[in-house]
DNA sequence: TCATTGAATGAAGTATAAATCATATGATAG
DNA sequence: CTATCATATGATTTATACTTCATTCAATGA
């Protein structure tokens, strides 16, 4: 798969499992995907799909060992963008008042 | 709706029709609905729907004028988040040699 | 107050993506 | 070369999101 547009980006970051495999591989380091499987708790195949999808467009690295492939983030992209999410939401998701409600 | 994990935020960046809808919103400044149903080409009601999605994540905001609404974008969120897409693309995702390919 | 304009909402159909299952590939060990 | 383990792939089912249409709401002006 070619990535074009921004949104296609955003789209494979719009999955909570994937953000979820995303954050495992930036608190605990690379792992393969037996490891990753049960870490979280899910299908071999489901990962691997996910996998695919982070791969296509950069978000995390591969690397074969034997019988394995060793994932590991990219943290050049991966870390700021999901700061300036955190940022964003403290600055305007969180709501101190009752200013907005929906 | 409430945004409650990184991957909502996403998920709302990962239409294309609302990444469109905040570039025209950056370069050309504030528009109420109509605005951008005619530079579009987008039915109107469309339109709405996808600025209640990008409103309920504050990625814009909005202002009443008379009976039209007219919203504007975050450019302190958007800008740096459109910015890294732009540089990680530029930094993996362009095909100098023939390094990779799917 | 009633008509008009701009926009929001809700429900229905339609398209897209995710989950699951079965199977295939590829590396290693015996 | 065969069996096994780790992972990938493809097809199918299932869930989610988008589009569209009809209707409603809210503000203004006659």
């Amino acid at each position: 798969m070619i990535y074009t547009s921004f949104n296609d980006f955003f789209a494979v970051l719009s999955s909570k499992q994937r953000v979820k495999i995303l954050q495992l591989l930036n608190r605990e380091g690379p792992h393969c995907v037996n490891q990753i499987k049960n870490k979280l708790k899910v299908e071999q195949s489901a990962i691997s799909h996910d996998m695919k999808r982070l791969l296509g467009c950069r978000f995390v690295f591969v690397e074969r060992k034997g019988k394995e492939r060793v994932y590991s983030i990219n943290k050049t992209t991966i870390q700021p963008l999901f700061n300036l999410i955190r940022e964003h939401v403290e600055a305007h998701c969180v709501r101190k008042d009752d200013k907005w409600n929906d």
